[in-house]
DNA sequence: CAGTGAGCGAGCTTCCGCTTGACTT
């Protein structure tokens, strides 16, 4: 039997692991954190106790810890958790629910998963660094009192279920604050000038250097110039290299999976988990371009036997990123000689994707040759310019981007005389910034080092599940660009309708983004900062350090945000609700506001009573009609909202048809029966229509259902045919046929299902917007 | 599933980081 016992973080590092030990060791998984604050049950920190924090073991970490623990007896155990401050909190706690002597205790770090690397490692053994444990908890706890102590304060301004945190609030802001920036965005326009010039056999396409203001001064321009004299001023030649970039980090590879394949940021690392237990790449969660001395050395000599010893240029990557903890290598191919791996097409393509990326890295750089031809006008100041570049050495293009094609201008030489063959200008506009994708504000929090590698995925999926952010795409405005152009020397002028602003999957806010971004910016803006993170990242430095206390930086810290969150209790709902005007109701001469309520954009008919006067009438709400937005909703387009309810008709046995709108959007109602009409109004729906859609949804509900044995029906769902009896649904298993199941066998899977685990079972509306 | 809308109070929600599968109607 094994005298040691390994505990590393992942179950694939463990594996690896295996092979470069000998039997003396044996090696299991803590599958990451295996204690934490408590999940449920409060905050878990005892403030007035400095702090003091409640662990306990994570309720799907039970069965790990039991097998750890049974692991453990009667061996050395050697805790080696990834070399960060996070890996450095696990052994910790390993050692803690081990019971292991802390003076004892054996605590290994290694940066790559090599032979070496780890005997190295085995062979010096320190113990725990406490002072990395301390700036872990100290950050683990302004977690949990930022998160517990902000998100109740919006339960109670703004919306039940709604949360806040150090990195989700200021994701949110990034994207409110960019969609505000392109609203107030004004395009300015000006006009592009292009010409085509005869030279010898070929063409040469120039732009005028400088773009003019008017459409009048590009007319004149136009035709000044029309019969002018062109002659070339200058011809330059200039040598330049285009580098490879580094080998991929989480955010980086997820940055070009959506680029170039168009992947989400969730896919992208679903695709390259996959990869990484199949052992086909390094781990996927990293913040380091850095690659181990191995890796490089099997890179050059793949890249000098396949494409020579010049497209070889070893390179050893920086890490820019000042809060990067590299506790891992770069992502790069496990095996540089195969160059292709996955189990399908989209693993495949990820797959070349990183190889291509790390073997570039580590080539010569591609050199271009730019040339630049300046074109005097007679009579004018202005000049053409026309440029071409050539690709001399591809260098790393071979396997990695460039490909873009040459532009080879025609030669000419300076005085020399051209023929215009052509001219022309173009309206051009000023563009805002461009909204953020999945990819490109993971690139920005990086940035700004706010967020992991291992959380960047999740806290994207938070700001969407809350509702703070959609993922959109975009269909544009049309916009009228005006062209100009030449026909027997006299300037002609069109107009043509182009889309502008068109864009696939980007992140714009919901108006509940925007009211929770206000708020936080009003009474919390030192937390919701930009800089926040990294001034606390410096002191977490500094507890790591031992120049101070977690227990006095957290002092420190709370001692200025406990105040704001007990002053953020005087915010009124009307002051965060956003009120706004639309105008009087003619009938009844009442205000009709538009306003953000407790479950969502609402219209309102007549001012909020005062509350201490019980007596006052109580103002009429509706729901905003579809398709409009809380910022931009008109007068007219909110009174007949109040008409609703609508009688719509009857239906053959002589039930009322109404139409309404509810939190599912537009409905008919027979009796107590609700029928979704997602193709029509409520307010223009008729009778012929609504007994349609009530007809329709009838049928749909009897195609569903596969058999029927009083109670116990087996119907089709989503994930497949299942039985249920109203209360609890079981699943067919897969060698079944769901319309052959008896009754008994029906009643059998229905006993055999588990209970349902409660997942879906909320309290409080899902969606309300 | 198809109320509501201010604020009160019962009892609920919520954070970030480290890891994987199990699971959804």
């Amino acid at each position: 039997m094994a005298k040691n016992l390994v505990i590393v973080e992942s179950p694939t590092k463990a594996k690896i692991l295996t092979q470069y030990l000998d039997k003396d060791f044996e090696i299991k998984s803590s599958f990451g954190h295996i204690r934490d604050l408590p999940k449920k049950g409060g905050i878990g920190v005892d403030v007035a106790k400095n702090f003091e924090p409640t662990y306990e073991v994570s309720p799907d970490k039970t069965a790990i810890v039991k097998e750890l623990k049974k692991a453990a007896k009667s061996k050395t155990v050697w805790l080696a958790s990834d070399p960060d401050r996070e890996g450095e909190a696990i052994a910790w706690h390993v050692s803690q629910i081990l019971g292991l002597d802390p003076k004892r205790v054996k605590r290994i770090i290694f940066h790559e998963i090599t032979k070496p690397a780890i005997l190295e490692a085995v062979a010096n053994p320190r113990t725990i660094d406490m002072k990395l444990v301390d700036a872990q908890q100290a950050r683990r706890i302004l977690d949990r009192l930022v998160g517990y102590e902000l998100s109740p304060v919006l339960w109670k301004k703004v919306r039940a279920g709604l949360s806040a945190g150090r990195v989700q609030s200021v994701a949110v802001k990034l994207i409110v604050e960019r969609e505000r920036e392109i609203k107030a965005h004004a395009a300015e326009s000006s006009f592009k000038i292009s010409a085509v010039f005869e030279a010898g056999k070929g063409e040469l396409p120039a732009e005028l250097t400088d773009k003019l203001k008017t459409v009048e001064t590009a007319e004149k321009f136009l035709g000044d110039i029309a019969k002018a004299k062109f002659t070339v001023a200058s011809v330059e030649q200039k040598l330049g290299t285009r580098s490879p970039g580094a080998p991929f980090t989480t955010s980086t590879l997820q940055q070009e999976a959506s680029r170039k394949l168009s992947y989400s940021v969730r896919q992208t690392m679903t695709l390259a988990q996959r990869l990484y237990e199949h052992g086909h790449i390094t781990y996927m969660r990293t913040d380091s371009t850095n690659l181990s001395p191995v890796a490089i050395d099997a890179v050059q000599k793949y890249i000098t036997s396949k494409y020579g010893e010049k497209y070889s240029q070893v390179k050893q990557y920086k890490t820019k990123n000042k809060s990067a903890q590299e506790a891992h290598e770069a992502i790069r191919p496990t095996h540089v000689d195969k160059e292709s791996a996955g189990a399908d097409a989209q693993q495949i393509k990820l797959y070349k994707l990183i190889w291509r990326r790390a073997v570039a890295s580590q080539m010569a750089p591609a050199a271009v040759e730019k040339t630049e031809v300046l074109i005097d006008i007679s009579g004018k100041k202005e000049q053409f310019l026309a440029s071409g570049e050539v690709l001399t050495f591809d260098g790393f293009f071979k396997v990695y981007g460039g490909g873009k094609d040459d532009s080879i201008l025609p030669v000419v030489t300076k005085g020399q005389s051209l023929n215009l063959n052509d001219l022309a200008g173009l309206q051009v506009f000023t563009k805002p910034a461009a909204r953020y994708g999945e990819a490109s504000l993971v690139k920005k929090l990086e940035e700004l080092g706010i967020g992991r590698p291992s959380t960047y995925a999740p806290t994207i999926s938070t700001i969407q599940t809350r509702e703070y952010i959609e993922k959109k795409d975009l269909e544009g405005q049309p916009r009228d660009v005006i062209e100009l152009s030449l026909k027997n020397g006299n300037v002609v002028r069109t107009t043509q309708s182009v889309t502008v602003g068109a864009d696939r999957a980007k992140l714009v806010p919901t108006p509940l983004a925007e009211i929770v971004t206000d708020f936080l910016a009003k009474y919390f803006a030192s937390i919701i900062d930009y800089d926040f993170t990294a001034k606390a990242e410096d002191e977490f430095d500094d507890i790591a350090e031992g120049k101070i206390s977690w227990q006095n930086m957290l002092k420190q810290f709370y001692g200025h945000f406990h105040p704001l969150v007990e002053k953020s209790g005087d915010a009124t709902r009307a002051e965060t609700s956003q009120a706004r005007k639309l105008g009087k109701d003619p009938k009844t001469g009442e205000s009709v506001i538009a306003r953000f309520g407790r479950y969502g954009p609402m219209l309102q008919l007549g001012e909020t009573p005062d509350t201490k006067d019980k007596e006052a009438p109580k103002p009429k709400f509706a729901p905003l009609p579809e398709g409009v937005e809380l910022s931009d909703v008109t007068l007219e387009q909110a009174l007949p909202m109040f008409e609703l309810p609508r009688e719509v008709g009857k239906t053959t046995d002589g039930q009322v048809i109404t139409a309404n709108i509810g939190r599912f959007g537009p409905y008919v109602k027979v009796d107590k029966q609700f029928f979704s009409i997602k193709d029509h109004s409520p307010m223009t729906i008729t009778e012929a229509q609504a007994k349609e859609v009530i007809a329709n949804k009838e049928k749909a509900a009897k195609e569903r259902v596969v058999a029927e044995f009083g109670k116990i029906q087996v119907l089709r769902g989503p994930y497949g045919p299942y039985v249920t009896d109203g209360k609890k649904n079981a699943k067919i298993p897969k060698d079944e046929d769901p319309t052959k199941l008896t009754e008994k066998a029906c009643q059998k899977l229905l006993d055999e299902a588990p209970v349902n685990k409660g997942r879906g079972h909320r309290k409080f509306p899902a969606k309300q917007i």
